[in-house]
DNA sequence: ATATTAAGTGAGTAATTACTTATTATTTAG
DNA sequence: CTAAATAATAAGTAATTACTCACTTAATAT
């Protein structure tokens, strides 16, 4: 990955979160990343290609926090560590993560990987905590995290996290 | 609304809740719609001006929503009617929700308005229930509503409504 | 009946879009 | 040190986009 490269990647992170996918021309890319738009076309191919290079990215960052997720002891850890994710979501990925959340909506680039392997772990550790129906409370605490990602990455500062993220705890003791 | 003047808001809601609003050109609606592109502009003003009056009506359908909750006898029975609220939307209805959601993402047409009357309802309820911190109780309930929303709307028939919404009452009694 | 307004069309248009190509600058390898 | 490969640019291009305009058709009011 060259300098160059970089900066298109992050020029395009932040337009997309911003404006949506199909709402940022690939000239405004090369304007804001300060290079000329062939550039984006040689490096990335097309613009979708763009769009995966950075999902990609994305993808194996996320596959640190599983493994870390992981390697927690009890299974009660594993499931309030994947109930919190949201809150502990560094300032710095809000946009890898809005543009996850704005591209669920469109249907022709929505990938579902993105919360499989999450998914998983939350199964097998309600599984191990003897729960009837753990994939129904899988599917719940799921909802649960998309919407805390929602809130959360949406209206940022407005709400305060540190007190929902209490009231949620009070709630699952 | 004459004909025609519908059909052409049926058709962009059909299109801008599959695609997304930046994603579909006029000349697709029209197309879709059976009528000639100018006429969108003619009764519409702009693309902006169709999505406005698409979200328009859906505002005036959902105060019909605010009131039937509003007219429930006890806080309780307010509270998990919004709860709730996810789970008994009208297949109909999904093209809408899912145009909503998809521009809560994109700065530039989002419109916060909209979950403002929920919010009321809830935290004057909850403060008949004497909660202590009535509005990040609310905050931690909107935030549910959001998540069943996303997952209902997008997964659709792949995840057990039934079942989950069970397990939701079950935590909730 | 006729005049006025509104509904609807179809062929434009200027600007923008994703992408290409020919060319030049910069690395890297032997 | 030089040649091959790669990075980068600038100036295109064909297609698409949101929107306009001159016009025809249908509805409404007097």
């Amino acid at each position: 990955m060259t300098e160059k490269q970089q900066s298109i990647v992050n020029s395009a992170l932040k337009l997309f979160a911003d404006k949506g996918f199909d709402a940022v021309p690939t000239s405004a890319i090369a304007k804001d990343a300060g290079v000329s738009e062939g550039l984006i076309f040689r490096h990335f191919q097309n613009k979708v290609g763009l769009l995966n290079a950075i999902m990609q990215m994305g993808k194996e960052k996320i596959a640190d926090n599983v493994s870390e997720i992981l390697a927690l002891n009890t299974p009660e850890a594993r499931v309030t560590a994947i109930m919190e994710i949201p809150f502990y979501i560094a300032e710095e990925d809000y946009p890898f993560w809005k543009l996850v959340y704005s591209l669920k909506w469109q249907n022709d680039y929505y990938d579902d990987e993105m919360s499989k392997p999450m998914k998983d772990i939350l199964i097998s550790a309600l599984v191990e905590m003897k729960y009837i129906d753990a994939e129904s409370e899988a599917d719940l605490i799921l909802s649960y995290l998309d919407g805390f990602a929602t809130t959360i990455l949406l209206k940022g500062e407005v709400v305060d996290k540190n007190k929902l993220l209490q009231t949620l705890r009070k709630k699952y003791k």
